[in-house]
RNA sequence: GCCAAGGUGGCAGAGUCCGGCCUAACGCAGCGGCCUGCAGAGCCGCCCAUCGUCGGUUCAAAUCCGACCCUUGGCUCCA
């Protein structure tokens, strides 16, 4: 079955046809003007399994993921610490960290990591374009894109600039022909009121303004929307199979890197554009401005990128989803029935010889109906929660063979391991063996070696000293559990 | 005001494109049984849904059409 995709552009799920022999994939990235926080990670999940299925599929994916690392917002940081002199000083903190964190939840490395800070050529040669085509004009050293002159403007958004509200700056309304029209290039730096808006820290009149750079039309900075388009350009073509961004970027992000691309190359920008639902907090989204974010790096700490990734996945990348401590405590029993059954199989498949002859077919129809169902799943759309429901079905045939068949059927086992690592591993980013590190080795022996004392305490019918050894154990965060072929512990 | 997405059991969340296999998936929580010294895990089973409201189309609707109510997002930086 042919992969499926539901298109914003066209609000219709289509059968995906890539135009060329690699995948062209544009993930519209951060502003890496502060920690990033879980709605971004799930961005970053969703467009993450999303390109690993592409591959999976048997696709050569070209993935692209943006850092803007020129913004009001970084500006106005500059100085908070002594070692951020100038706007490139912090987007080079942020950017550090978010590809910290993105090698945290195990995520692919997308093919290019593009800024703007490093596409300035390319923006201003696509701004040059614009302007002799007759789409774009220039005032008093900004550019900007006249939306009268794109017929198509607003076919994404269904917006019609006629039912917009004046938007922008008073200052930069009066240079607009029309008050839809957006920037492509702002003459000078941020303006200070922008500064005493997103600035964390006291600043004296002189902070810095930002960084400017030359162009036919002034000393300037490029506008928010042309980046995208640039960067997509240089680096995939002019015209891409799948964009990726969050929703609330629709408009006018969206709506206005399409005006822009299309006007000045003539072509589709993109064929399919897949919008991820946003992440909620009590009923309300979570966002940097609103401040009722929960940071990447806590959600690390706390839950671990196999739980983090768990939660993601239990919902479709289009639909909204509300983070809270219940649902995150239900990823968290979910990811680790996963993992508890990954390891009992290993460990049952590594108890049995690999020439045994037993065979249980149910065991093996589960197998074959997993990869079936999931393929299934992720074809129409990318739907990971019905994907999921595959990968749990295993887990309840892997079990059931454990505890009913005598002896283990060995190549069926075999194969449900195979199909949680290439599955759950390759294709959701699940980490199963996380237990590899010297450390943790050693730190196994010993509890292995106080595991022994309790044996003999519990054989020896002390069952009081054999409960304490396994509440201190817990204590540790060392989960113990009895069974017929003797204990099995976890690190939580 | 304009544009968009959504309203399914205690919670969460598929299914809606292409109406019938939906007497509604996979879960979390809860309950019972097996197993166990106990606990946990696991297995087996159970509980909870007039699918936002009203009307229409149809042999048949969670799924199609219409109206209305409500929620969320966008229209200003935002994944």
């Amino acid at each position: 079955m042919a992969l499926s995709v539901t298109n914003s552009l066209t609000d219709e799920r289509e059968a995906f046809e890539p135009t060329g022999d690699e995948v062209l994939v544009y993930v519209c990235g951060l502003t890496v003007s502060d920690d990033p926080h879980l709605g971004h990670a799930r961005l970053w999940t969703h467009a993450d399994v999303i390109a690993r299925w592409l591959a999976a599929s048997g696709y050569d994916v070209r993935h692209v993921e943006n850092f803007t690392d020129v913004n009001e917002k970084i500006a106005a940081r500059v100085g908070e610490r002594p070692e951020w002199d100038t706007e490139a000083d912090v987007a080079r903190h942020y950017i550090a960290r978010v590809i910290e964190y993105m090698r945290g939840l195990n995520f692919r490395r997308a093919t290019v990591y593009p800024r703007v800070s490093e596409h300035i050529p390319e923006i201003i040669e696509l701004v040059e374009t614009l302007i002799e085509a007759g789409h774009a004009y220039e005032a008093n050293g900004s550019v900007y894109f006249d939306v009268t002159t794109f017929d198509d403007y607003g076919k994404l958004s269904n917006q019609q600039p006629d039912d917009l509200e004046a938007q922008g700056d008073p200052d930069e309304r009066s240079e607009k022909r029309n008050p839809a029209d957006f920037a492509l290039w702002k003459a000078g730096g941020v303006a200070p009121d922008a500064i005493e808006e997103h600035a964390k820290h006291d600043h004296g009149d002189d902070h810095p303004t930002g960084q400017t750079w030359e162009s036919p039309w002034s000393e300037g900075r490029p506008g928010w929307h042309i980046e995208c388009s640039a960067m997509s350009m240089t680096h995939l073509d002019d015209t891409i199979d799948i964009h990726i961004g969050g929703h609330d970027l629709v408009f006018p992000h969206h709506e206005n890197e399409i005006a822009q691309s299309e006007a000045a190359t003539g072509q589709q920008f993109a064929n399919y554009w897949l919008h991820t639902g946003l992440l909620q907090t009590d009923d309300e989204k979570m966002s940097s401005s609103l401040g009722n974010f929960f940071t990447v790096e806590d959600a690390l700490e706390k839950y671990g990128p196999n739980v983090i990734r768990t939660f993601y996945l239990s919902t479709e990348y289009g639909s909204k989803q509300t983070f809270s401590e219940a649902a995150m405590a239900e990823a968290e029993e979910r990811w680790e029935r996963l993992e508890r059954t990954y390891h009992a199989a290993v460990a049952a498949c590594d108890s049995v010889d690999a020439t045994a002859k037993a065979e249980d077919s149910d065991l093996r129809a589960a197998v074959s109906d997993t990869t079936e169902e999931f393929t299934a799943a992720m074809n129409a759309d990318f739907n990971v929660r019905e994907a999921m429901a595959a990968l749990r079905s295993l887990t309840t045939a892997v079990n059931r063979h454990i505890e009913e068949a005598e002896p283990y059927d060995y190549q069926g086992l075999k194969a449900a391991i195979e199909t949680f690592e290439s599955l759950g591993g390759d294709v959701f980013g699940l980490q199963f063996d996380t237990e590899t590190d010297g450390d943790v080795a050693l730190a196994s022996e010993v509890v292995e070696l106080v595991l022994d004392v309790r044996e003999a305490e519990r054989e020896a019918g002390n069952y009081d000293r054999a409960d304490d050894l396994r509440d201190s154990l817990a204590d540790l965060g060392i989960e113990v559990q009895d069974s017929d072929d003797g204990p099995t512990f976890r690190f939580e």
